[in-house]
DNA sequence: TATGAATGAGCTTTCATTCAT
DNA sequence: TATGAATGAAAGCTCATTCAT
């Protein structure tokens, strides 16, 4: 019994582990080129299996997509859980969730991508849905948090929330401007949205 | 001469009309479907007219994309200009903008997609480019002139204008909402940012 | 107004040229080779033509094998109205089906093939079916203008019409048998039936 | 050695036990489903084995669909044996196997896949074809010892072998008719058959 | 200038079969 | 012998774009 129950434990550890080879390719190659128009073979060759592997990991490419996305937004929740320290000031909740952003380029397309869908088949926009929420929460748990917390926290966190996304979105491929001066530029502007919150 | 010039401005009002009636057609279809999904065919049959007569007057389907994407911007510039009365309060604005943004999906879809475009080729993203900071200009003008009008004008516009985007594309589809309560919802997050600001 | 209409007729014809094109490549390879395993690239090469223009034609492989079926059924529908005098015996009107059967196998392999298919869906079942009643109905109008010819006719019709069929599909490939060798004792079978009725 | 010969007696029955529960499973399918469209995957499933079980006890999955279709031909042989009471008349055993194709459509469709298969490789072919020849020879018995059995027996058999299977084949699927009603269709037309041989 | 048939690269997905464990 | 993940060839089909008429 505990026999299988190890193998069964190797097992799943190396299922986890060629999971994440795709998910780092897949990763990897979002961030060189536009997600969308990344093809399963492109991500099974960077991967270093074959076409029909990703499918034993995944349903289809959407799936792979979300799950992409998920892994992006639960980083975001675990950066508000451990490097957010309590009762820090709201500046520093922008000035971390538009780092990420900036970083993590494909989070916001995939996120940007994916709500404008009008799509409303599958699970896969429950997930999204539900982790949407979830990070929404989290936000909103983060805010009443901070110093000064406002008081109709849940509007303030939608509200603020969505104005990071909007800054992002609108920003990221300022003309002419470099990575570094699109960082700059947007988090200057978190952070007057920050000072007026 | 004149008569040429008069048969050349005939032609033109006629190529403008031929023109018109493809952005009507596809304006038509993009807001009944994700405009991504959107073919050529499409719009030609929508249009009364053949394939081939689309690439006429668009060198490709994007430079149709960008041509309804700037349409909207020009109908918002216009929207400032005409319908907004000088030394209204900010969230008038913000109302104005988010209520057209609700009415017509196409435009911060399409904006969205753009953005998140980092395919930096074709002198269409050129025109993006300017339009957009056409569209900010006249935000940075309104703002000026809105009652107890802000000091930073510029960055107040960039970030103003951002956050509004970003509750539109944030909570467009929120699960299981009626385009009424999506109206509702943005306009209150838009109006906690307005009275903020 | 007869220009365009001239001009209509030139192109109708033009495209039923091409159409012919793909039935005769089609065609010509479900004769050398099991009509299910042909691929559209294979009779898209066959016709000297492009994979999509296939589809230009036909809406998928379906309607393609489809239309071959189809085309059989009125060659033999054909061949009843105009090869098979009036009070000829019966046996006449067997062989020459079975003869067609062994001279067009696909006919009947794909009789065989949509028979069995348990797929309803499609309107391309109703065409089908269409042509099976339009078939019998022809066997049994041929069936009454026989010499001695019998009182039920339709119940007679049906009776015969399978019989015929199922002795191509129980010995079409008679194990060791040459093509002739399979005509004949197909026709020898036939004619049993037929001298029985 | 009698031990051992204990143990490999054991082993075949626990072999054929595993076999026949991937058979079950197979059959089970078949009837819900155009057997075309199963997948090793499925039967492994519905078997309650793995996929590579399958492949233990069948070279590819051919020859597991020939072997349901050897097990049914080897059930309608024994029905023949213990069911025809010797001397009855033609129509019963018309009957008797009409319904049995009928109650088993999978039989005859793969019959008919089978026959129209122009592709000779493979010994699985040949055991088809020595089925075929022992069901054929049965059948032959059973006509030879029904009331006025007819002189030349053999060729009578293919001819009404042939023409049942063609019945089926043809009416499996009448448009629009309920199981019940093709059960009487073909019953009918059997009768018909029965009646004239 | 308008037409629309032709193009064909390229996509996602399937699935029988293999083979290391 | 049983397992089931990995394989990868191969399929059907799409659709932006071209170009001869």
């Amino acid at each position: 019994m505990k026999k299988a129950n190890i193998l069964n434990q190797l097992k799943e550890k190396e299922k986890d582990s060629r999971r994440h080879l795709i998910l780092d390719a897949a990763r990897d190659l979002f961030s060189k080129k536009d997600f969308r128009k990344v093809t399963v073979r492109e991500i099974s060759k960077a991967a270093g299996m074959s076409v029909g592997t990703i499918y034993n990991y995944y349903k289809n490419l959407d799936e792979l997509f979300l799950d992409v996305f998920l892994i992006h937004a639960e980083a975001i929740i675990e950066l508000l859980d451990n490097q957010f320290p309590e009762g820090a000031p709201l500046d520093d909740l922008c000035r971390l969730y538009i780092t990420y952003l900036n970083e993590n380029m494909t989070f916001y397309q995939m996120m940007s991508h994916f709500m404008i869908s009008s799509d409303k088949t599958g699970n896969g926009i429950e997930k999204l849905d539900n982790m949407m929420r979830k990070l929404m929460d989290r936000f909103e748990f983060t805010i009443k948090s901070t110093k000064k917390a406002p008081v109709d926290s849940r509007l303030i966190a939608h509200a603020l929330f969505s104005s990071l996304n909007g800054i992002m979105i609108s920003y990221a491929r300022y003309p002419g401007k470099t990575a570094d001066e699109i960082l700059n530029h947007t988090l200057r502007l978190s952070q007057i949205i920050a000072s007026i919150f």
